[in-house]
DNA sequence: GCTTTTTTGTCACCTGGGTGACACATAAAG
DNA sequence: CTTTATGTGTCACCCAGGTGACAAAAAAGC
């Protein structure tokens, strides 16, 4: 375990972390972040998890990475030293979506949220993570999609679209989750980047399969199987 | 064109937007809120323009898309009434990453920024744009990398990887940028969703073309022509 | 140094999804 | 009620990229 780093506010500055706070600031909010030690393929959270902290990665390399429908593991983004991570925290009740591991040794320092966002800003926690939530909140769930495409065969990709429609735009009507838009297979194929003959063939299949029906040009899908055919965990409530 | 909706704190309410703040700063909000009619197809706004509003779905449907390399539309997400959109202009200084259109006929509410920010949360807007860059800002990179995976050939998802990974981890080099981690095929498999294998290949190609070179396990790699495989414009400074 | 393990390079073969083409159905427009 | 445009359903064919297998090269252990 190589020797532990002094975290000061140059330190802070060399990273170009928070470049926008006030040296004091940073000073105050160095007070309250606990520094630790992460070996290589340590997992630091996992998706699913409350959000109860936010990071800074001190020194070495951070991986997020979520699991596959197949059980693969997709490699989402790598962390750099200076960058914040784990902003999940900073939006109220907010599960993490990405499991965060150590790639290379890494030194990680660690804040409550709301320490993180009254030292630094002035504002009560509350409303910054509402504000949050009502305004980058859609981009985590595009996010999430894209995300889940990678490593998703078109079948599911669909699966995932309708789905994310079915929350946006979905009634509830006594067959299932009535879309309110009048959607062609060729803007669903442009949604989930494919060819518009494929889409129909899916869109067929998956009315065979009662996961979806159409009414003229209007679509009721049945969400619980829609998350089951896009390999989805089904949520019980 | 349809008659003018009413645009008050009940309408709001019913929207379900801005939940999270008081009926008084809803008001007072809306009286900064320009209302207007977007007729289906219209562009309100394109992808690479300064952001200077932010944007709420009053009614119809929005479109968000971007252009891929080879010049086709990338649907990225359809906005549902109540939705808040154009949320690039609460980050300093940064340009529109989609296209926004009527995907129906609409009518939108459009607010700047710095009214958005003090109306409902006081605090100053560049505070609050500072924390917002310095928290969410790497999503957007993120994000901006994944919708652009979709219509993205190996090559091209291999040289967009590479290019964000040489934002955050390269140094300048006699030779090019230098990108200081040790990382395998497979690393970089994972983070494209595609198999060791044909990245080997992709890799090889791409030393013989140049576009990178390889010291021992260290990559340098040549960011101008890596923007330029993976289809986008080449900035010039 | 030598041995073991991890990466890299390169096959041959298979498959999901793209492409073009065209008939049929459904909506708009007149 | 026609006519015209726009969606939908289904082909046959092709290709990028996945899979498995294995040898060569590089690192890591010792």
């Amino acid at each position: 375990m190589a020797r532990t780093p002094i975290l000061n506010v140059a330190t802070v500055r060399r990273l170009k972390a928070f470049a926008w706070a006030t040296d004091p600031q940073v000073e105050r909010l160095l007070g309250h972040m606990r520094l630790q030690y992460v070996e290589k393929r340590t997992v630091l959270f996992n998706e699913g998890v409350p959000s109860d902290s936010l990071y800074l990665l001190v020194s070495g390399v951070a991986k997020l990475s979520l699991r596959s429908p197949d059980d693969e593991r997709v490699l989402v983004s790598l962390v750099a030293p200076g960058e914040l991570f784990g902003i999940t925290s900073l939006m109220p009740g907010m599960q993490r979506a990405f499991r965060s591991e150590a790639f290379s040794d890494c030194w990680v320092g660690a804040v409550r949220p709301e320490v993180f966002v009254t030292t630094l800003l002035d504002c009560p926690f509350a409303e910054f993570s509402a504000m949050m939530e009502g305004t980058v909140g859609r981009w985590f769930a595009l996010l999430y999609r894209y995300t889940h495409f990678q490593s998703s065969s078109l079948r599911q990709k669909l699966a995932l679209a309708l789905l994310e429609l079915a929350q946006k735009f979905g009634v509830r009507d006594a067959r299932g989750t009535l879309l309110i838009l009048k959607l062609t297979h060729e803007d669903l194929a442009d949604l989930v980047g494919a060819s518009r003959q494929k889409v129909t063939e899916h869109m067929k299949e998956l009315e065979r399969q009662q996961v979806l029906l159409r009414d003229r040009r209007r679509l009721i899908v049945h969400p619980d199987r829609l998350r089951k055919t896009a390999g989805l965990p089904v949520e019980e409530k």
